[in-house]
DNA sequence: ACTTGGCACTCGGAACGACGGAGTGCCAGG
DNA sequence: CCTGGCACTCCGTCGTTCCGAGTGCCAAGT
């Protein structure tokens, strides 16, 4: 059905269309690609792919354009990934290297990657469900509150202020720091509610209500750091195609860029780490982002967690060139996160 | 030169040009407000304020639409600031007293600023330079590294690695982690660097290398705390009158406002807690943004450090509530971080 | 069985001109 | 100083025309 001539036409056809955002008819096709039959050939060739559901026409009698089918397989079967040049990737690690926290590496990356691709960047948070807590910290602000600090082997740290039942003085706090570190040091978060059921009895009476106090917000803070985090750049080049690409749908797309909870399932489940995923059009998981797609890739910070990112932009993009953008972005940023 | 009429003239043309986002002609004015004269005098009116520089005729024979000069002196002496109803008052303080931390506040902030103008939102983090430091916490890393965090009066948190230059136990980072402490908390950011001098002469000499190493990273940290943050929001909402408003400059806008540094000019200068400032055109401190409008104040976090808030809209916008609504905002944010 | 050149057809987009309407400036009279 | 009247300007719209790129199909060639 579809002979090697019929795939070299659908991959002239994505080819051009990406590079010149016009329907490609079968003239221009055969005079810039090197296919050796004539333009009536491949008419027939091209009736066969619409045929199929790879290309279409906008309108009768005009031009070709891939389908979300068509990229599907341009993807699949008709492209590799495009590596970066040494400069690039030099600029990348020189780029990432000065960064001085985990914030900064995360606002360092996605800078890099929006501006790499030309592209919309999200890069989420290294997600603490695997991480291991590092230490906690309690530090008295008045006589009845504590601010509770979360520090973990990723580098992130969480705060939290904790109102106490009754007063406390700096004695009190650093037995409820120690005894609270001695449990749950370096373990995963995951096991933190576990080691701390034994807790409120272990301290002497009068603290118990501080203790549990202080144990409910740790365990909240652990819970609410689940909750994934994500950083956003590169929005301006949403709008620089934004009148080929997007005439109508740009302030949908940009109000869905904006809620948290869409990038997050934009990023979907990260896969294994360097691995690629690519939704086209209708793939992905939001309406507005019909006219788009997204090339992701999982990363790990250390051993110890796994996150994604991925940039967003029009179905008519540089997908090899995207690709091997976002793979080696992936891959510096796990090298970073793990010499932290 | 500027009587009663003509002022009256002008204040109609900024309402009925920002509603209705077309020329406004005389007749029309008549019609929709009570001036009690006939078009031809209105006419004359215009051909006034025309010669002064108030309005303008994008082609001749066309209505007349304000200028930047129009705007300012409409906002100067022509609106009164329109406080928002009692329901949005309720809206603004349970959503704020939602937030968790910081962070939360100044997201939640800015999310809420932009929804409640329907324009993009820009919030300033809280000022480090004048908080005090609540509390410096030494946590080790590996032997070799340690994790600085520095906890501020306004509930900030600044995280630094720290590499020593030789191998570190417990006993010396608890050592270290008291000697910090009973120097520097409680005092203001600036006066740190000087209480701290005394330092590595009072610690043991085989301390001195890895005390000296913390006290510079501290430092750091200190100087690039001042290196503000901002949070944005709303861009989306840029979009839905870019048509309109901004038909080329939507791009290059975009672009300005994701770069911290214009931001951070674009807010510029804190003023008073609650005193507004408009920005018209260009008036303001980028080319890019010259087709804007920007309406900024200031807020207090408590009664220690000052920052901006504000929102950046198109110059033909609702100056009224958008001014009433920023004012409100900065005052809430104020009272909850107050409060914290 | 596939390829090719020829040919009639379709349709979108640009160019052009006519037209209507909103708005203006000016002037003479109240 | 205000007002009604009037001639003028010019933008935006609408219909028309025209051109060209591209197609589908067919008959002939290999």
């Amino acid at each position: 059905m579809l002979d090697d001539r019929k795939l070299a036409v659908l991959r002239a056809i994505v080819e051009d269309y990406v590079s010149t955002n016009e329907p490609v008819g079968s003239k221009s096709l055969v005079e810039k690609h090197e296919l050796g039959v004539s333009p009536a050939t491949i008419r027939n060739d091209m009736a066969a792919l619409e045929e199929d559901g790879y290309i279409a026409q906008p309108h009768t009698s005009a031009g070709r354009i891939p389908t979300d089918k068509g990229y599907r397989l341009f993807v699949d079967r008709l492209s590799s990934v495009k590596p970066l040049s040494p400069a690039e990737r030099r600029a990348i690690q020189t780029f990432l290297e000065g960064a001085v926290d985990l914030d900064d590496v995360v606002h360092r990356t996605v800078r890099l990657l929006a501006q790499l691709t030309r592209q919309v960047a999200v890069v989420q948070y290294p997600s603490l469900s695997r991480s291991t807590v590092r230490h906690v910290e309690l530090v008295p602000l008045t006589t009845t509150r504590l601010m509770l600090v979360l520090i973990t082997d990723t580098g992130r740290v969480e705060q939290r202020v904790v109102e106490t039942p009754g007063a406390v003085d700096d004695e009190t706090v650093g037995i409820l720091r120690t005894a609270l570190n001695t449990r749950v040091a370096g373990k995963r978060f995951t096991e933190v509610p576990v080691v701390l059921t034994d807790l409120p009895e272990a301290t002497p009476p009068e603290l118990r209500p501080m203790a549990t106090a202080v144990i409910a917000m740790l365990l909240e803070a652990l819970v609410e750091g689940h909750e994934e985090r994500v950083a956003l750049a590169g929005t301006a080049n949403l709008t620089r195609s934004a009148a080929a690409d997007f005439p109508l749908t740009l302030h949908p797309m940009l109000e869905a860029l904006e809620e948290q909870v869409v990038l997050m399932r934009l990023l979907g489940e990260a896969v294994a780490p360097g691995a690629l995923t690519v939704r086209i059009g209708e793939e992905n998981p939001h309406e507005a982002l019909y006219p788009a797609s997204v090339v992701s890739a999982g990363y790990t910070a250390g051993d110890a967690s796994l996150a994604s990112l991925g940039v967003v932009g029009p179905m008519r993009m540089d997908y090899p060139g995207t690709m091997g953008a976002v793979r080696a972005v992936a891959r510096y940023v796990g090298q970073i996160l793990a010499g932290e």
